[in-house]
DNA sequence: TGTACATACTCCTCCAAGGGGAGGGTCAAG
DNA sequence: CTTGACCCTCCCCTTGGAGGAGTATGTACA
């Protein structure tokens, strides 16, 4: 069975422009070219593709990926090169997300996001660096807790209510994560008591309302990147959850 | 006080070639020229060069970088904008981080990283019996019922199977973690595809049937473990994609 | 004033990893 | 036999500069 480039794009999701690309500099030759000149591809090449697209995730360059997928030993010593470096991209990126959420901070309290605090002359990106990890340091000491973990809270301007949800779904998203299943007992519980605390804040509503509520989520732009923004695929297990939950109570 | 390239160069640590871009870009025009072409900066230069690296830090585009300079207000949703993306980013780094350390774990326990493990792509029909026999075991054992009588085994439609479910699996995940609901037309096409390519192979599924076994994942340990392995909340999204492919198909 | 040497300029090409489109050939169905 | 989907090659464009060629200018020292 051979695959022509459309084919062999909509099977992998790359475009027939990257085939190209791929066969030009030699990293992912068809196994054969009809007379027309029509690239066709077999299994071993598809297979060959997923293990291209797998290093291209991890950002290795295409020079690289052809290397590896040569010699195939030495690739642990690589891949375990590969996550520090990826772990270090993480740390600053983590970095940088901070300063976005405090130069926004600050602008909306009405300050000028002035030059001179933040723009003490640096000479270059590695003081930069510095500089930024130094602020998130003080944070971390001055308010007592890490702001990368629980990255959607700001404490202060947060009533007991919204302290509430946010504690609500900090474990929601842990338990998605960590595997536990929507309809077990601990989620339930962890729901029943939501709702609970809810309903004592003057809020009304019943398990069916708030299966409700939470697929309206899935539809609604706002909060399904708000949820989606804080654990991916968290919009979905909450109302999974919430539907389960519904579904227990009406028994 | 002007500087010439040489000196901004060194105050700031950006080479001559980035500011002679920066300046035929429109970025960052030399307050003057001298007679002999010279670029010469002033403070205010400077302290725009500043805010560039700024941004720059942050990974804005140049262009970018450009109309934010340009126009202060609005400053603030822009930043907003971006705090999402680097989210996603930061997302995305996570997952990639986790895979790569999967693949590390299984190396190290000797077994090569196969394309079984990562992609289920299947060589032979030896593999794939062994692969069935794992899962019949699992079927057999928790369901009561056998599965390796009722299907003959050829390793060539099974493999354009497995490619095909991995495909799909893949922009379904790639899905969830953009952001795309699970309503969306895409997705809806997606599904279509997908379910047409079963029955095409001899599997009867229907909307419904399929609702009903992306549902029944979310209650059983092997597929759950399966799905979430590749993407955290992947079952969740699933199921709530294809219910709603059956009740679009019921109007 | 001559001569080094550093620094400046413009213009050109190149990098990765493809994207976009022109212009033209091929394939299968109706 | 035509239509529409698909395929090909060829060439230019993208980002954010890096590198170099060839040439002009600024400055320091003898």
């Amino acid at each position: 069975m051979l695959y022509t480039v459309k084919e062999v794009s909509s099977l992998s999701g790359v475009t027939v422009k990257t085939l190209h690309h791929y066969h030009k500099i030699g990293l992912l030759p068809p196994s054969a070219v009809s007379e027309a000149g029509y690239r066709l591809y077999g299994m071993k090449e598809l297979e060959r593709l997923q293990h291209i697209l797998f290093y291209r995730e991890l950002d290795f360059p295409l020079k690289e990926i052809a290397r590896l997928l040569k010699e195939d030993p030495e690739r642990h010593s690589i891949l375990a090169q590969q996550e520090e470096l990826l772990l270090l991209r993480k740390q600053r990126l983590e970095t940088i997300i901070q300063t976005l959420r405090q130069s926004m901070a600050s602008m909306e309290k009405g300050e000028t996001m002035n030059s001179k605090d933040m723009f003490n002359g640096f000479e270059n990106a590695q003081e930069w660096e510095e500089a930024l990890e130094e602020q998130n340091r003080h944070l971390k000491e001055a308010y007592g807790y890490d702001m990368l973990d629980s990255a959607e809270i700001d404490a202060q301007s947060m009533n007991e209510q919204a302290l509430e949800a946010a504690a609500f779904m900090n474990r929601m998203a842990e338990a998605l994560r960590t595997g536990i299943k929507h309809s077990d007992a601990e989620i339930q519980r962890l729901i029943r008591d939501h709702l609970h605390f809810m309903n004592k804040h003057g809020h009304t509503v019943t398990a069916a309302d708030f299966a409700a509520q939470t697929r309206f989520f899935l539809g609604d732009d706002f909060h399904l990147r708000m949820l989606e923004g804080q654990q991916t695929g968290l919009a979905y297990y909450l109302s999974a959850a919430a539907e389960s939950y519904a579904a227990a109570e009406h028994e």
